[in-house]
DNA sequence: AACTATTTATAAGA
DNA sequence: TTCTTATAAATAGTT
């Protein structure tokens, strides 16, 4: 006996910016994660897609996308007439099948770690069963790990082809047939002109139509 | 003294796709508005910033945003140089071969997906029978050199690319040619990892990822 | 939509 | 940053 309580225990606090820098930023990389958690679950269990960016206090930004924030960003643009719309105009099948496959992976991957967290769940579920914790290892953990890797990998592999390819020259023989010309899109101008909003938005202190 | 039951409470609830229809727009509805207020504490708590654009299952758009979706979008755009975001690709050969590669490195996820089944299954029998944890060394070894062999095949992949590249003659158009997965890359590197958070296991398709 | 019994998130402290 | 603990908050199943 005398486990004396060793922590006061989660206390409540006001909602209002915290004061203390150090502070501030813990709970902000806590709730971030936390964040990034529910939204994930979101996904999963009704099949939503989301895209989340948040900067921090120190305007770093981070960001969460299912199945990629640029699918979601673009889908919302589309809808709100945002641009580029006009990107899109160019290639309307032709839609990057690589871009697919390697989504594809991605998914797979998330999958498999899904699988990692359930067997993580069940090791702790069978730690408070019986104190025998006898398998206590770093099996799950280290395929988590290797999993991160592999994206990780793929990530390397998509950047380093794309540089790799920028420095090789390439004929334009079959290009017209493949719609290079969308060269414009890289001087593209305001891409971000904001104006309609949709049905359902959710300002913070919540209000307004405009998004 | 006889205040029974009234709900056996709150249940935990498997982390896969809720398959009841009605059940899962009502999780779904109850989630998001629990996602959005996470966002809204964060934004007063910490100062942050944050956009957030959800589909439903049924397609219909949401959005949180502090200081507004089109401010966070707006800047987390500038930063990625967004504006390309829909690139296509337009070098068959290349990524015919690409296709072939990735189909080998799909077939080699199935396996690893197999193997993690495998896995789970003997920690459970080795669970019910209270065994040690004689297997975990193979497995972890077997699960190295998949991912060896994986890095490998991104290896060969990348050269393949490359040589493919390199037959080919030149042309004037050359830095458009190869757009076919994320030309941001060309011109904005430094950032490309800021928002890994590399370290969370529930890691859904997060960052900045442009698959 | 409201109500609880639980699970989950997290403020504090280490 | 990461872990632990006690407690606040979110929410699954019901009504």
């Amino acid at each position: 006996m005398s486990k004396k309580k060793e922590s006061i225990g989660r206390q409540r606090i006001p909602m209002v910016k915290i004061k203390k820098e150090s502070h501030r930023q813990v709970t902000f990389s806590k709730r971030r994660a936390g964040l990034f958690k529910k939204a994930s679950e979101l996904c999963t269990l009704c099949g939503a897609e989301i895209a989340i960016i948040v900067f921090s206090p120190a305007k770093k930004p981070f960001s969460f996308g299912h199945p990629s924030v640029e699918s979601v960003l673009d889908r919302y643009m589309s809808r709100n007439n945002m641009s580029l719309a006009h990107t899109q105009q160019r290639n309307p099948a032709a839609s990057c099948e690589l871009n697919m496959r390697l989504t594809q992976i991605l998914s797979e991957l998330e999958e498999e770690k899904k699988k990692g967290q359930a067997m993580e769940e069940m090791r702790r579920e069978n730690a408070r069963r019986s104190m025998n914790n006898w398998w206590e290892g770093p099996v799950e953990e280290m395929n988590m790990v290797q999993l991160q890797e592999m994206k990780h990998a793929l990530e390397e592999l998509r950047k380093t082809v794309v540089l790799e390819a920028n420095t090789v020259p390439f004929n334009e023989v079959k290009e017209d047939v493949f719609g290079f010309l969308d060269i414009k899109v890289r001087t593209a101008p305001s891409y971000m002109n904001m104006s309609s909003g949709l049905s359902n938005n959710y300002n913070f202190a919540y209000g307004n139509g405009c998004f």
